[in-house]
RNA sequence: GCGCCUGUAGCUCAGUUGGAUAGAGUGUCAGUUUCCGAAACUGAAGGUCACAGGUUCGAUUCCUGUCAGGCGCGCCA
């Protein structure tokens, strides 16, 4: 409809133009956008604006004489032109009724598009260390990334999903370690847990399963283990050297192999738990992608040769840097640590090519805000290696901070003392969990208080949202308890009866929805999405209150059993996006 | 100190990429059900869009500065 309006300007320019009334000048994008008034008519353009100056014309002057020469048309019953200068258009009642039809005969694919038809797009998140289960600051992570992706999909993307596994480095060393020691101590040793361990009773609960398959496979004496190793915080020493000692003893000890059996009981056992969590809450994924295959593979040290052959890597002080500098970053960053090993910072500027050379044409990165830093870093990586660094988005979330009634909840994954993503989701419910977190724009704070949430009242839209399903649903049960049937042919041409206000106010909601979905894929902002499904809701609901379906004017009756029936494939379309179910009853 | 994000109704948040009289939910107050589900609806009250300048036909939106909050500034990941 936008399209149509454009084109319609377009010609009426040109036309003004050729006559003479017009200067030739250059045409501005034409901009079309809804009327947030309905006074004002169903679209307006602000191009007689836009032109004044160029024009050297009074801008109601502009619009009087584009409107003389604008084309005839049976979709727009009415033009104006109103304040400054706005365009108003009015459409006909046939053409806003339209939207019924194509929404019943497209179905769930109504509001998709073809616009990234061709197009693959790389999406990855949550990505979080398998360092323990995700807790509930992941859950927006996850439920952002995913309807970001179910978005792009539905305007015609190819999406690939993809969650980086961070399985190589010195946290999952350290949670190795951890499992170790608590295997030790079910093992019978008695022995200090260090103050740097992770503590959680997950951590227990893997050691326990160890000790139950492998027996004493992997017993040392705690005396061996803690001799030569620097003394804990609590001890007045280092926790980081405490840490790290038991590292290094733990692989000595057990040597390559058996240490690789721990790690390994360690890292399965929690990616695992991840696994079923984010399919549990509806993010599913299409790979899992190992940090320590990139390691494994060569690829990394082949990134970095790329990088040294690139001029841009220099030795200081034993470790080797990246002139991050050189592409706007702050300061240049190690790559190689003077002891040998390569950073983080390596595996990700390898991920990242291999992502590229995937061939995806857009990347996409969701981060936690506090990542931010890191951006300048990577995109600088890129471009050392030839890459369009454009090609990579990186969409940051913030924080959820969460309370329980008033008071805020401290977590620290460390200490073992967090909320996770399962018990919001037992609690909660993955619906309400998923539609909470998408309903704030990413790049806002959000206060999840878990007491809220859990408490099923109201204040959760989408219980609203999903009631308005639901009561289309009922209204169709009872239909059939009246021994009525809803005949979509009679419907579909009676639609011209729905003169009511409500009615047309729906049929203008139920028209945005293909607009709605559109730019909430460009734009990367699933809550246009959320809003605009309880606003849907809202208007269904007013108009439930206001009129009644199932009345003896048997033609008036199946128009609007055809409108609401539209209104329900909407919302159940809408939810979809969104991971929510579209419940029958409630 | 430097960088990024944020500041809109008592509270939680939108605001269609610069448009017309800044909107919802929640809370407060007053109402609606012999009738398809009241998890609903109607109405009222509630605002110096943090503050000060600037850009132009027009600014909550863009620019600069100030103030306030969050995050980041490792040879951690």
């Amino acid at each position: 409809m936008k399209d149509q309006l454009k084109n319609f300007i377009t010609s009426s320019l040109t036309a003004a133009m050729e006559q003479g009334k017009l200067p030739e000048i250059e045409l501005p994008d034409v901009q079309i956008e809804r009327t947030k008034d309905k006074a004002h008519g169903d679209f307006a353009t602000n191009i007689a604006m836009m032109l004044a100056k160029p024009a050297k014309m009074n801008p109601r002057q502009i619009a009087t004489i584009l409107v003389e020469s604008l084309p005839e048309s049976d979709f727009i019953t009415k033009v104006s032109i109103a304040g400054p200068g706005f365009i108003n258009f009015t459409l006909s009642a046939d053409s806003s009724l339209q939207v019924v039809k194509e929404i019943l005969a497209a179905k769930e694919k109504f509001g998709v598009s073809t616009i990234g038809e061709g197009k693959t797009v790389q999406v990855e998140f949550v990505s979080a260390n398998p360092t323990g289960p995700l807790h509930v600051g992941h859950g927006r992570g996850a439920a952002f990334g995913s309807v970001v992706s179910n978005l792009l999909s539905a305007v015609g993307f190819s999406v690939h999903r993809e969650y980086y596994v961070n399985d190589a480095g010195r946290q999952m060393d350290i949670l190795a370690t951890s499992v170790w020691l608590r295997y030790l101590d079910a093992c019978g040793e008695n022995l200090t847990f260090p103050s740097n361990g992770y503590k959680g009773s997950y951590v227990l609960d893997i050691a326990d399963t160890l000790h139950a398959e492998h027996g004493d496979e992997f017993l040392k004496s705690a005396f061996k283990v803690f001799t030569d190793i620097p003394a804990d915080e609590p001890e007045g020493g280092d926790k980081e050297l405490h840490i790290d000692g038991l590292i290094e003893k733990a692989k000595a000890l057990l040597g390559e192999s058996s240490y690789r059996k721990v790690f390994n009981s360690g890292l399965n056992s929690i990616l695992s738990d991840i696994r079923d969590d984010l399919s549990d809450f509806g993010s599913d994924y299409d790979e899992w992608f190992s940090e320590r295959s990139l390691v494994e593979s060569g690829e990394v040290d082949k990134a970095i040769e790329q990088l040294k052959s690139a001029n841009v890597l220099y030795q200081k002080d034993g470790a080797w840097w990246f002139k991050s500098t050189d592409y706007g970053d702050e300061k240049d960053r190690v790559v190689v640590r003077d002891n040998g090993q390569t950073t983080y910072f390596a595996s990700d500027i390898a991920y990242h090519l291999n992502k590229f050379q995937r061939g995806f044409d857009e990347v996409i990165d969701i981060w936690g805000s506090d990542h931010h830093g890191y951006i300048p870093r990577v995109k600088a990586s890129l471009t050392a290696m030839n890459q369009d660094k454009d090609r990579l988005k990186v969409l940051l979330v913030q924080f959820a901070v969460l309370y329980r009634g008033t008071e805020k909840v401290a977590m620290s994954t460390r200490s073992g003392q967090f909320v996770t993503l399962r018990q919001l989701r037992e609690e909660v419910g993955k619906d309400a969990a998923r539609f909470f977190y998408v309903l704030r724009s990413a790049d806002q704070h959000m206060d999840f208080d878990l007491e809220l949430a859990k408490s099923q009242s109201n204040d959760n839209p989408v219980y609203y949202v999903q009631y308005a399903h639901a009561r289309v649903c009922s209204v169709l049960r009872q239909l059939a308890e009246r021994d009525l049937v809803w005949d979509q042919t009679v419907g579909e041409s009676k639609l011209s009866r729905l003169v009511e206000d409500h009615e047309k106010a729906l049929l203008t909601m139920l028209a945005r929805y293909p607009e709605v979905l559109e730019s909430s894929a460009l734009n990367h902002t699933p809550h246009i999405l959320a809003h605009y499904l309880t606003d849907l809701a809202r208007d269904f609901h007013t108009y439930y209150n206001a009129h009644h379906f199932i009345v003896d004017d048997i033609e008036l009756s199946q128009a609007r059993l055809t409108l609401i029936i539209a209104v329900r494939q909407v919302i159940a379309n809408g939810l979809g996006v969104i991971g929510v179910s579209a419940p029958e009853s409630m």
